[in-house]
DNA sequence: CGACATCTTGACTACAGTCAATACTAGTGG
DNA sequence: CCACTAGTATTGACTGTAGTCAAGATGTCG
């Protein structure tokens, strides 16, 4: 016993998304309840993590990786929803499948939990509901405010939203400041950006190179961005050069 | 104290929204506790219920009418990115501001409770925190089936997608089914409804005409719409014939 | 190195936006 | 009751942005 627990701990200790996922406010002893009924699973790169049709039989949090929520109609066209980043949830409790095709963008390690249990674990501990509530609200703020983007943005004001938005994570995670240089990695192909904007990807090419062209950002090869000047690409979104920008 | 608790079962008891609003499942304890922190707020049509600069002192739940959630750039493009109905819920605990303007469409009655107090009743309410959690999951289910609309879906798509959500909702309210003629008032003006669907007011006019003219719908008078049937609507919206629709 | 994916660029098209004139509707006051 | 006004909606003519189709460039991997 000692020693599971000792394991636990080793474990969700060194997690990296311990402090921002579901499990984030758990104690020891929910942790070891959370213990006996996950697994880890990885996904490469391009497979499908649930689909509309199947049934789901976990929920997770994404660990590592990036995975797209997908919406496609009949005759093809599809639109992205959703991203989903380490620390964020999976599958919605109480259901038995998912709303949404969750494709992997990278490869994905995931900590999975059986959906039962996870289930009845949910019923009797308040503050999981709650901390679910919070990301759950928070996905809905992104979500509205995609809305904006997808309703009423130029092309251009597109890409450089989805830049800004890289860029604000980015910009988070090393501290730098709007008039910092800031970079960073693309890890969406012209495709999946144009699924995510609703454009086509030769749009999604031209505006690329049109921000480009005018020094808003530097490519130094197609996966790689350097924005010089946030503020600047702020503008070139249609954001207050300060504020506006979610996840 | 018999006086007050009757008063409250009375009130509650022939709330028309009781069975779907956040207190669905709250017991007569709870709802004297409620009583004795909300109030009933009457908002014109036109008049913003609150803004985004401001805090706000309650949440609430809808009542009677319809109120927007909107979005503004500041060249003044608006998106609106929710429409709030009889039982939904406004205000985000844990928050002194709302991420965006809510607008009253037409009159609308609500049911408000005292901030504060309410988020004590929610810390000690664990089904209160469940039931909240199954409503946002819907406004997020929602959210991203509009986001298809928005990314994807052609200006007659747009039009139809909207008068099937409003269609549809009209059906299960009468019970109809898909063969039946559906029709329901138009409570949105077409600026308004060109904030939801990412138009211009001249094209959604356009495309209300031009579904008029092919016999999709039929115009009484410009606020009611006659949908002879409403597979061909979903059709024309671009949706399986059968699924698909939100709200 | 060759083969296949992905990405970029160009030429042309079409859908929705813009600007503007006209029609309709509801409300007010003579 | 009609005339007038203000707001809302429709329709037309034209423009512009993003989509489509197609060729060529770049990148990746066996």
């Amino acid at each position: 016993m000692n020693l599971v627990s000792e394991e636990i701990n080793i474990k969700c200790g060194n997690c990296d998304i311990r402090h921002r996922a579901v499990c984030s406010q758990c104690d020891t002893s929910e942790l070891n309840t959370l213990n006996t009924i996950k697994y880890y699973k990885t996904i490469k790169a391009g497979q499908t993590i649930a689909a509309v049709e199947e049934p789901i039989s976990f929920v997770a949090s994404i660990v590592t990786g990036i995975a797209a929520l997908n919406q496609t109609m009949e005759d093809g066209r599809t639109q992205m929803v959703g991203m989903l980043l380490p620390s964020d949830f999976v599958g919605r409790p109480g259901r038995n499948s998912v709303a949404y095709d969750i494709v992997a963008t990278t490869d994905v390690y995931m900590c999975c939990f059986y959906k039962k249990p996870f289930e009845e674990l949910l019923a009797r501990t308040p503050h999981l509901v709650n901390r679910l509530l919070e990301m759950t609200l928070d996905d809905l703020d992104a979500a509205r405010e995609w809305m904006l983007v997808l309703g009423r943005k130029t092309a251009r004001e597109k890409i450089a939203s989805l830049f800004a938005i890289f860029a604000h994570r980015s910009a988070v995670l090393r501290r730098k400041g709007a008039q910092d240089t800031i970079e960073f990695d693309l890890h969406l192909s012209r495709e999946q950006m144009s699924d995510y904007l609703g454009l086509t990807i030769e749009t999604v090419s031209r505006q690329i190179s049109a921000l480009k062209k005018d020094g808003i950002i530097l490519l130094p090869n197609k996966r790689h961005v350097i924005v010089p000047n946030l503020s600047v690409l702020l503008t070139e979104a249609g954001d207050d050069a300060d504020g506006g920008v979610l996840v």
